[in-house]
DNA sequence: CCTGGCACTCGGCCGCAGTGAGTGCCAAGT
DNA sequence: ACTTGGCACTCACTGCGGCCGAGTGCCAGG
């Protein structure tokens, strides 16, 4: 019960704190909050929470801050995950719901994330690893250049240009097409690179070489795929939390422009089914140690599609926020995967 | 002569305040430039310079700085464009070289762009009017639900989720993709429309109400293309040019989220062969008016496939963002159109 | 038309004291 | 063993007054 209390005034504080973004003192607290004790006891709890590294003060005669640990605790044990009201389901639903294509889905989705929780939104474009060829098409750009587009059932698009040696013409595009879709459609990417490999063999002589580097491409856009690539919006959200990080905006900016960063972050909660909190220092990037990131990965399935979340202060309304994160996630994985 | 001077101390007065971002005065300028005459003079013609409007003082006692009208002027008759160093267009060339597919291509000049100029750059992806199709391919997601992809002559890639009100299964699909392979293969896009619009009443009666909305699909691919894509990077040198609009910042990222300004922006500078400079209220967007654009097309011939350019604070380098934008537009002309 | 001189303005930068929210500690109460 | 009221203390924040100096406008003389 002692103990119980103290956790009590910790999710106060940071309930607080969320709210008003200054650094909350026992007074305050005591009457705010009903907690039937008086504002020397709610001291008390609090010097012992900051003993423990929960909270701080950002000085001497100020209020308390919550610390990384602190939101730590308080996403771990305090707070549920604010159900949406049905309202706000529909209008996630009819929002997304009027998407045209795949890229569409993505860039509506991120924007509605950043709409909704009034932060920054990544989404990574759904992966293609689990799904299969459904037609190659070659197309000549120039004399010694290619166009390699792939279609998967999944409904991605994977273009790719090529460089020949040799001169090519539509005629020579043309065989090569039809002999990588006699090779290629219907097998799942993961098992084309071995059908891929002995493709030139069987070819005619003077098509090897150019098929050679056709397979090369194709393999390579299957296979190194560092940078799947992903949608962003609402970074002028940043500036909300204005004060906090007003001279770190720059070096937060400049970290959400790092494909790879994002990709690490949004990337690593895909595989769980739940919603995962990464805070302050917790996020492995330096620039972003004042920050939050909410994620969790959309699809059905054991694997899914991809990952969504958002980035913001680590001053933000958890329970909302994950609660936005995993309805979207779940919209969006039944419009792409589900059918 | 007279005239002459009052000009050259007003691209004085730019020069200085780009370089220090605070309002320069009499004496500093007649120093550090050698115009041959003393600070008083100076005086004067900034006198006669503010009245013009050229200039003006942020408070009583306090140096000159440009106004809009004075960039306008300083942009028009003051500065030419600096031509790059060689090592410089070389680095350019090999940035881009090493793109993979078109996307890869914008990405990296967006990239590129903002880097040289160390500025926010939005490159606009080619738009597809003038070239033909190649193919067609319709693949089913579901029961109900079939993606079309589009592919042209140019690279570029279109793809569109379509909800058919019959099911469908993959024989219809197959069915639908070489009626609209037969009719569209070759076409210019220009021509697309009306050939698409007589195929429904060709096909086998079952077929029709699928391939009609399918068709619809394609036509709105073609035709309603409002908000062409495009690609940004950068923002995170808002920031440098910080203390000016600080405040501003949140509403300056705001409209640039905003495609439909953004396209307009970068889009209208595209028909024309030169790079166009936007300063200011010039802009015509409320929360730009403290920034200024500098925009271009690209591609070769009478069309530009696309727009590019940078938006940065009023007080920017202009005569070096000109070139840099002038020069990347150049090579991704070249390498999206020569060929 | 240029120039040196001169009075004037006014934003920015101290230093200062006053204020008040908030803390820590302690002794008394339950 | 907790809780509570009281009390002294700390320290960020604010407003005020004065100083400083860059920069201006004007004028009379070259």
């Amino acid at each position: 019960m002692l103990e119980d209390r103290r956790l009590e005034v910790l999710r106060a504080i940071v309930e607080d704190f969320v709210l008003s973004n200054e650094p909350v003192g026992s007074k305050a607290l005591a009457e705010r909050h009903n907690l039937g004790v008086s504002p020397a006891t709610v001291r008390n709890d609090m010097s012992a929470l900051e003993e423990e590294g929960y909270i701080t003060q950002p000085h001497t005669s100020a209020g308390r801050i919550p610390t990384d640990k602190g939101y730590r605790l308080f996403v771990d044990r305090l707070s549920g995950v604010k159900p949406l009201s049905r309202a706000e389901r529909r209008a996630i639903q009819s929002f997304l719901e009027g998407a045209v294509d795949l890229d569409d889905v993505v860039r509506r989705s991120v924007r509605l994330l950043a709409q909704l929780t009034r932060q920054v939104a990544v989404v990574q474009y759904p992966s293609l690893s689990s799904s299969s060829v459904r037609h190659i098409e070659v197309v000549t750009l120039g004399p010694r250049r290619m166009l390699m587009v792939m279609i998967t059932d999944t409904g991605r698009v994977e273009q790719r240009i090529i460089d020949s040696l040799t001169p090519v013409d539509d005629e020579i595009a043309g065989e090569l097409r039809s002999a990588l879709n006699c090779a290629l459609a219907g097998q799942r990417l993961a098992d084309a690179p071995e059908v891929v490999a002995t493709l030139p063999d069987q070819a005619r002589p003077e098509l090897r070489p150019c098929l050679a580097t056709m397979t090369g491409a194709v393999l390579e856009s299957l296979v190194e795929r560092p940078e799947e690539r992903l949608a962003m919006a609402g970074t002028a959200n940043l500036t909300r939390a204005s004060v906090d990080f007003a001279d770190s905006l720059r070096s937060i900016l400049e970290a959400l422009e790092e494909q790879v960063v994002l990709m690490k972050l949004i990337g690593s909660a895909r595989e769980t089914g739940t919603v995962t909190v990464r805070i302050g220092r917790e996020t492995d990037v330096d620039a972003l140690r004042t920050t939050a990131v909410v994620a969790t990965g959309y699809g059905r399935g054991p694997f899914a599609l991809g990952g969504m979340g958002v980035v913001g202060p680590m001053r933000m309304d958890y329970p909302w926020t994950m609660a936005a994160v995993r309805a979207v996630a779940k919209y969006v994985g039944e419009l792409l995967g589900a059918d």
